[in-house]
DNA sequence: GCTTACCTTTACGTTAACGTAAACCCTGTG
DNA sequence: CACAGGGTTTACGTTAACGTAAAGGTAAGC
């Protein structure tokens, strides 16, 4: 009936995107529950879009940052302002600026932590090297 | 007897730390009752050093990162490599670079949500400025 | 000596983000 | 038709990271 259509605009089953994402049917639904995702129903089963995939996706990539899921639904919802309402969108812009500068923020810490592992794994390699000096690894209040 | 040190070799007490670093106390002993500070007594009371300092700035600098304590942990253990222990070293030393994919990982998402986060915020202005086209709000399938 | 302001331990409560299990409904296939 | 392999809801369990009393010790200052 559906199935011939050519376009892009596919469908997935709920395990489809658990397994493209490796995550649980569990979560999607929790997801779900939490009023992040609204797949159709075909009868009972859930049906997702692509627009729902790739919400699915930005819920990970926040996961991945950090953030809680409430604070993702938040950045979903910037993505789709359902409103002509002027004052919403005015809410919308002071917290995408808020998120970004705790986003640049964490950059920031990222980028100190990396070089500071860096810098770490140089000085176990040093000590391998000269693998005698045990003066080399006193504590001596870094 | 020690108190006679010129030196920035301050010492802390736990609600230094707390308002430096806008913190609970309670949150400060739960890190040491997870074995990430272990900071000195005068008798009952806790005596932090610079050091100490310099840890708790780590585990807040990871909590921002989305680490958990455990990672925390395994992290500033690799700034004091406790030992001569060749095989440990190696060990730390995986440990650092798995950590460092991921953080990596972490900062192309942090990139990709930035510009995202710039283009919608564009977005919510564009439809301040033209606030009448309803059709301009519309889902679309992004 | 009493209050105030810190510090301590012990221990139960809480929230987020699912895991896990039970019990059930469809649907195609041998 | 049995049953294997999907899907569903409901509901209790779990872990991390603290919050929040409760109950008390200690040192400073009036």
């Amino acid at each position: 009936m559906s199935t011939d259509t050519p376009t892009p605009a596919r469908s997935f089953s709920i395990s489809d995107l658990a397994k493209e994402f490796d995550v649980t049917t569990r979560a999607i639904r929790f997801y779900e529950d939490k009023g992040l995702l609204t797949p159709e129903r075909r009868g009972q089963t859930r049906i997702y879009s692509p627009a729902d995939r790739t919400k699915l996706k930005l819920i990970l990539r926040g996961k991945r940052l950090g953030l809680t899921l409430d604070e993702s639904r938040d950045i979903i919802e910037m993505y789709t302002p359902d409103g002509n309402n002027a004052k919403q969108l005015v809410k919308l812009i002071h917290k995408i600026r808020d998120r970004r500068d705790y986003l640049e923020q964490q950059m920031r810490d990222l980028e100190v932590m990396l070089v500071d592992l860096q810098e770490s794994e140089q000085r176990c390699l040093d000590a391998l090297q000269e693998a005698d000096s045990d003066a080399y690894s006193q504590v001596k209040d870094w």
